[in-house]
DNA sequence: TATCAGGGCCTAG
DNA sequence: CTAGGCCCTGAT
């Protein structure tokens, strides 16, 4: 089926902007997105028009909240004043990347392990999880869903340690645990309010400032949410004189944080 | 081969 | 509030 995109929205972008860590170029320009048990073949084929291998009502349900797609990102860009010369360079080297909205549970598994860790290490033990854990998809290629709560419920250390976590692995069995009980309740959370999700999430072990924003902005689209790497740190240091820039975007904070975070990273 | 840093967090003091 | 320690991997 065609589909008409005329908002940013760049592929390989989206792919490298680190919020993602199973999204692959399958070859022939089109890309693979993964998101619970739905697999998405994706390729641009004209100005703003792609060919995708989902059909109509998948794609209005699933993937356009995935990627965001009732939002304008062109406006957000264009509202970032020639005085923050910083971010308006880093949204333009950066657009077409979207804030995907991802499945709780895999953001919470991934961003804890995430700590520590680069983006290669992070897919490597993203994909020995999937690969141990998961259901194997019903195609072609030798393809793993994530695990859900329940499929991980059997995992032990030695088990997440043999997939690379080193000592995150008790942090994710503290997850798995308090998924399972109802202690978390994932769905629920949707219903609190900024502050409340982000407190609710720390209260997992291994999960602290950082990979609580990450998991509000990229699995619950809580966009006024900025998480604070290394990257955006030093962004903060050395371009703002240590006063962070994102609050003065309000809603919009952390959609900008993320053309600074890849700007900073591919340009160095 | 050795060294360093990596999308941090927890615990002690 | 601040300093170590952590388990490894990828990069140089």
């Amino acid at each position: 089926m065609k589909v008409h995109i005329t908002d940013d929205f760049d592929l390989k972008k989206i792919q490298d902007s680190g919020q993602c860590f199973r999204v692959r170029e399958t070859g022939n320009g089109i890309w693979r997105f993964i998101h619970l048990d739905r697999i998405l073949y994706i390729s641009r084929t004209g100005e703003s028009e792609y060919e995708v291998s989902a059909g109509e009502d998948e794609w209005r349900e699933i993937w356009q909240p995935y990627f965001d797609l009732d939002r304008s990102y062109e406006s957000i860009r264009q509202a970032i004043p020639e005085e923050d010369a910083f971010l308006k360079r880093a949204s333009e080297y950066g657009k077409g990347i979207r804030i995907l909205k991802q499945d709780p549970w895999e953001m919470l598994v991934t961003f804890i392990i995430s700590q520590r860790k680069n983006i290669p290490a992070i897919s490597k033990s993203v994909e020995l999880l999937c690969e141990r854990f998961g259901r194997r998809a019903d195609t072609e290629e030798e393809l793993f869903f994530f695990p859900d709560s329940e499929e991980m419920s059997g995992a032990d250390e030695e088990a997440l340690r043999e997939c690379k976590l080193g000592y995150r692995a008790p942090y994710v069995l503290d997850a798995v645990n308090k998924v399972r009980s109802g202690e978390i309740d994932l769905c629920k959370l949707n219903e609190y309010d900024d502050r409340k999700l982000f407190e609710a999430l720390k209260t997992i072990n291994g999960v602290g400032d950082k990979v609580a924003n990450c998991i509000c902005l990229f699995a619950y689209g809580r966009t006024a949410l900025v998480p604070v790497d290394t990257w955006i740190a030093r962004v903060i240091e050395t371009e703002y004189n240590g006063q962070s820039p994102f609050d003065r975007y309000g809603g919009a904070g952390g959609i900008l944080q993320q053309w600074a975070f890849y700007y900073a990273r591919e340009t160095g």
